[in-house]
DNA sequence: ACTATATAGTTCGGTATCAAACCAAAGGAG
DNA sequence: CTCCTTTGGTTTGATACCGAACTATATAGT
């Protein structure tokens, strides 16, 4: 039976437990948000409330590190509940701005009141020095993947 | 504006980080695997091929904790194309075995032969005595969502 | 034995994601 | 100015995933 070399091996694992923490993390994050908000719309959101400017989907798409075919869905969704607005940009035919409305910022509020505690929670797995060690590497691996696509 | 405690901030981070290495990666991982398989799909017949025994639908879901639903589908994909077979289990009239055909071995072998060397082109990224350090720091992440949904 | 609960598996509706193909506008090279 | 390439955005088709509802079988409690 072929078999990976024991480097090749701890890669795999390594993205076998990140793929599932992805997946598990996620889902329980979701399931506290409301407005049915999922974890990409809620992101969005987010970044437009922290992150000053003028934000184009297809910035948002390289901030995110997704398609510009899934920016275009979350997007969408978010106009159709009222959270953002799409508007043209007068100085470029092709883009577009991405608004947040009156309704957007409430319920990022609500959103992050109703996530907070259940992040906290998450302490008891991982002391905050061992996430703080994490950090750094997973950063390191992110922006090598992002740079190697 | 609300924001997280630096507590809930980092967590936040760390989860953020996992979410966009884990699309990379089997992005990347997908790119490379012939047979259109996904990383879902490799992964059972990897699996299969590694650990000994009986494997029903059931226990791959817990082993790859994801819904039962969701083996399903990605069971039925399996069997389309021929790599796996679903047999019923003679003593639970409710169960299945899940075979790996002669096929599927093939095809696992091939898969991992293509995706190796990409695998590690990631050391580039991170160090192996780097990996290392991650992995149990994420194991315990993740044995406690999983513990914890 | 009968009933209640738990477990195995499927199905359904919805979202996220990718890759690829497409259109339209912008910018650069001649 | 015209052609070519790049860039912004959308659409389509496929897969993975979740949660919830559902069927059928198994197991436990009384």
């Amino acid at each position: 039976m072929k078999t990976l070399t024991p480097k090749q091996q701890a890669l795999f694992t390594l993205l076998n437990e990140i793929g599932i923490i992805s997946q598990l993390s996620s889902a329980r994050f979701e399931r506290m948000l409301p407005h049915g908000l999922t974890v990409a719309q809620f992101s969005v959101l987010n970044h437009l409330v922290r992150l000053e400017g003028d934000w184009s989907p297809a910035r948002l798409a390289a901030a995110f590190q997704v398609t510009k075919g899934t920016m275009t869905s979350t997007l969408q969704r978010l106009v159709a509940k009222g959270l953002i607005s799409l508007e043209p940009d007068p100085s470029d035919g092709r883009a577009k701005h991405v608004k947040l409305t009156e309704a957007g910022g409430v319920a990022r509020e609500a959103a992050l009141a109703a996530a907070g505690p259940s992040l906290g929670e998450l302490n008891a797995a991982l002391s905050p020095a061992e996430i703080d060690a994490l950090i750094p590497s997973l950063q390191k691996l992110r922006i090598w993947l992002d740079k190697h696509r």
